[in-house]
DNA sequence: AAACATCGTGCATAAACGTGCAAAACAAAA
DNA sequence: TTTTGTTTTGCACGTTTATGCACGATGTTT
């Protein structure tokens, strides 16, 4: 996580800043100055500047991510600024140079919208929409699986894509949710659908779960994965996770 | 790293800043200098017109890549109505229950918000953007290749798409048109590009082109398909057409 | 309350900037 | 080849921007 860039330009400095705030939603002033190499007054400055362009929030030590970051243009805009922060809190699992799997569904969108750009990431997605959004972006590599592509999951399912996951071998793999639970683990409701994701799972070193607080409830009708399969499961502080206090996973609130 | 050529035209020089900018995201004035071997005031002017063209945002100390700069996009942005009614006119060559391959490209993303829906369509494609345009509405199969997404090109190339599209047989295919002329055929920029579309139209019973004027008075590297393998071609009223009288080729005109 | 860290401001310095101008390089016409 | 006209370049000049340090003020912790 070094930038030991020799130059970087004052306002370049302030872009990575700001894209820093947006993925662990705060900055420490004295962390920053040491990272660029200058010294605490011009972070400071540069904090200065981006709250009064209201980019962040000014506090004593550094700065936190501004609260009115909601396109809001959406009826269920509510769940998709829920979606933001659930991706941007998610991206933070994810290092420079690694290999991912990107399931299909609209909170994995938000993920790969959420991902930097420039570190060398590589995606692999059954979705159309997750490519759409790398599509064009720097840093990104991205295969598609190929198959048939099913409407109402919004990604490609089938013989294809299976053998094709299979083929792979991920760092990380970030399966949709449709439910999960403590005793059991990830859920799915489509029969084919879950074929996949237990594929990019078997491809994938770790496992991780995003899901909004209300699919810890849920229910589905196929068991994708057990829950010692998942190594970090990203949430909402509203959610229930009492239950899963004895599981040994890595638990991270957006 | 060193660009010690010795011999580097003006124009030459900003073409490869550009190239620079793309790669990096942004560049240092002063080592620009250095690598050129010219004075900062010349790169400081070179950037300042790259500027005023949009092509990067100027700071203190060098340049940023412009935020909004996204090739592909900004080719979809231009010449949209143009595209739609080429677009039109193109999907009266399809009849109900045919296989279409479709392409990646700009025109093609508006055949494909162009087909008409209940039609019981197979569309075969490599671009998550026509993928898109056909999700969630009805009537649609829509078979998605696999393989690495090129983000200029906006589908994705490479062996496993082309060995995909070669298992499948359909009707019509819409290829991306680079060029197109009255002597040798259709021509494409991209050599894996290339070898893609020649699968897909190896694998169909008609090409439909469907090519914006200009395109009959582009130039491209490799020769994709002979000219009598174009079946139909849909173009513009305004198009130079003379050169095409002899070919036996049905056009239409939006 | 004392000790300490962080903050904003003012100031001096250095680097980078734009502008105007004249020399140099280049291309086209004689 | 020489001449002419255009483009490109480097330099001098005054201006703007960024930086680090000093210093007093304001927070935070113990």
């Amino acid at each position: 996580m070094n930038r030991v860039a020799d130059t970087t330009l004052p306002r370049e400095r302030a872009q990575l800043i700001v894209e820093r705030l947006q993925r662990d939603g705060r900055v420490v002033a004295a962390e920053l100055a040491a990272e660029f190499r200058v010294s605490e007054d011009s972070i400071r400055r540069d904090l200065r500047e981006l709250a009064a362009a209201g980019q962040c929030k000014r506090v004593y030590g550094g700065a936190l991510l501004a609260a009115n970051f909601a396109p809001l243009r959406q009826r269920d805009a509510q769940h998709i600024a829920r979606k933001q922060a659930l991706a941007r809190a998610a991206v933070s699992l994810v290092s420079p140079g690694q290999i991912l799997f990107i399931d299909a569904g609209s909170t994995n969108t938000q993920i790969a919208l959420a991902l930097p750009e420039r570190q060398d990431l590589t995606v692999i997605t059954n979705a159309p929409d997750v490519a759409n959004a790398l599509l064009g972006r720097p840093g990104f590599d991205v295969l598609l699986l190929g198959g048939r592509l099913h409407h109402h999951i919004g990604g490609t399912i089938g013989a294809q894509a299976v053998a094709q996951a299979r083929g792979i071998r991920a760092d990380v793999c970030f399966p949709g949710v449709c439910a999960l639970d403590a005793r059991n683990g990830l859920w799915t409701f489509d029969d084919e659908e879950n074929l996949l994701k237990q594929a990019m799972i078997g491809a994938s070193g770790e496992m991780v779960a995003v899901a909004t607080a209300e699919k810890l409830q849920a229910a589905a009708t196929h068991l994708t994965a057990g829950i010692d399969a998942v190594t970090h499961l990203v949430t909402e502080a509203s959610a229930a996770l009492d239950r899963f206090s004895g599981t040994g996973i890595n638990i991270l609130l957006a």
